[in-house]
DNA sequence: GGCAGGGCAGGCTTGGTAGT
DNA sequence: ACTACCAAGCCTGCCCTGCC
């Protein structure tokens, strides 16, 4: 039985960039096998295509359209899809899904990478949308918002599948709109199956959407449901865009009581003494920061990561160590991002503390791809 | 022209409460 | 239990003005 030998690919992942792939079983017979094989070993996020050096064109690069053209020692080069817009932790890699908090990478839930350093269980499905209001959902739901958001905002908003009996009471609706263009004014229950829903599905994006984003959801949910349009507003939804705020407000007051750590944040506990107003130095997501407020991997506890960070000073005392560095790095990142929200320290203070996060070749990798959004360290400036 | 600072209006926050 | 609403006050963006 002849056994194929193994193929080492060059895979150019960046300007100054590159990584050895061995398939070890040779080239895949197919693309998809193949994207796989290059993605796990490289860990990439998102959805990507490769080129190869085509020898047919004086050895430009070419779009790699059938896994043939491959040969050992051959290089390629990773390509992403414009829509993938990758955020990168301090190392230049990806950050592993726990990092949540509003991020800009769009992971593929198919294809995106095992967390590598992260024990931080991914949930693959959202959290039940019929029982939302039980302690156990929302703290799943709580789980979800903290730490689990790991799409951008949707070019388009999906309008979630609501419980059986709503779905088919609004099934109803519809039909007797296009037949007699009778509207739904949805009784109470059915109404808050709706916010809840929908409010579920926002979270998974978002903690604080913006107007835009809720007159967007909006009118997603009446295009869908065109028995649920408002008759009498402009918009047709402009009370959906309300409720959808109300909706959203008494979520995050659950979410906080249930230690959602990206909305405890910012409650009344935890402001200064002395500016105890509501809105005094409400912490969240500004424009593109990322990753803003995750909660700590599971199993892991400000103490314990502390004592990660105190092994981290000695480790970066010896030389060839930066893998060893990485993974510490990769594990410590929400208790960095802790320390910048709730203390806002001192550039030269964080540096004391995390020194290996200056590094030379943490920055420098972070810089060298400016299309990547290096996570938003808030530091003070000295 | 470009930049910085002040004033202003509207939007937004949390916490609390009334009504259903 | 939930939605809707209110209060108090901070934040943000816009506009205007003054200065270089």
């Amino acid at each position: 039985m002849a056994v194929a030998s193994s193929v080492r690919l060059r895979v150019i992942l960046g300007e100054d960039s590159s990584q050895r792939v061995i398939l070890r079983d040779g080239v895949p017979h197919s693309m998809s096998e193949l994207l796989e094989e290059v993605q796990r070993q490289c860990n990439l996020p998102g959805s990507f295509r490769l080129q190869f050096r085509d020898p047919d064109f004086d050895h430009e690069f070419m779009n790699l359209t059938s896994p043939s053209d491959l040969q050992d020692k051959a290089t390629v080069k990773v390509v992403f899809s414009p829509t993938t817009h990758v955020t990168l932790c301090q190392d230049g890699t990806p950050p592993p899904p726990y990092f949540g908090a509003s991020h800009s990478t769009n992971f593929s839930p198919a294809l995106s990478p095992s967390p590598s350093s992260s024990d931080t269980v991914i949930l693959s499905t959202p959290p039940s949308t019929s029982g939302a209001s039980s302690e156990s959902s929302l703290e799943s739901s709580s789980e979800s918002a903290s730490s689990l958001k790991s799409s951008q905002w949707p070019s388009v908003f999906d309008v979630p599948r609501f419980s059986y009996d709503s779905e088919l009471k609004l099934q109803h609706a519809n039909t007797a709109f296009k037949e007699g263009g009778t509207f739904l004014s949805p009784e109470p229950k059915l109404k808050s199956s709706i916010l809840d829903g929908l409010a579920e599905e926002i979270v998974k994006y978002k903690l604080y959407p913006t107007d835009s984003d809720f007159e967007e959801v909006a009118k997603a949910l009446i295009k869908k449901h065109p028995c649920l349009k408002e008759q009498g507003s402009v918009t047709g939804c402009s009370g959906w865009k309300v409720s959808l705020k109300y909706k959203l407000g008494n979520y995050r007051t659950k979410l906080r009581n249930v230690g959602c750590m990206e909305v405890t944040v910012n409650s009344l506990k935890h402001k200064p003494q002395g500016k105890s107003s509501p809105a005094y130095g409400v912490k969240k997501p500004r424009r593109a920061e990322v990753n803003y407020c995750p909660s700590f991997p599971s199993g892991e506890t400000a103490e314990s990561l502390e004592r990660v960070r105190v092994n981290l000073l000695s480790e970066g005392k010896k030389k060839n160590n930066d893998q060893t560095l990485k993974v510490l790095m990769d594990k410590t990142f929400a208790l960095r991002r802790h320390e910048v929200i709730h203390e806002s320290p001192l550039i030269a203070d964080f540096k004391t503390r995390w020194p290996a996060l200056f590094r030379t070749k943490e920055v420098s990798e972070c810089r060298c791809q400016n299309k990547y959004v290096w996570h938003n360290h808030k530091l003070n400036f000295v």
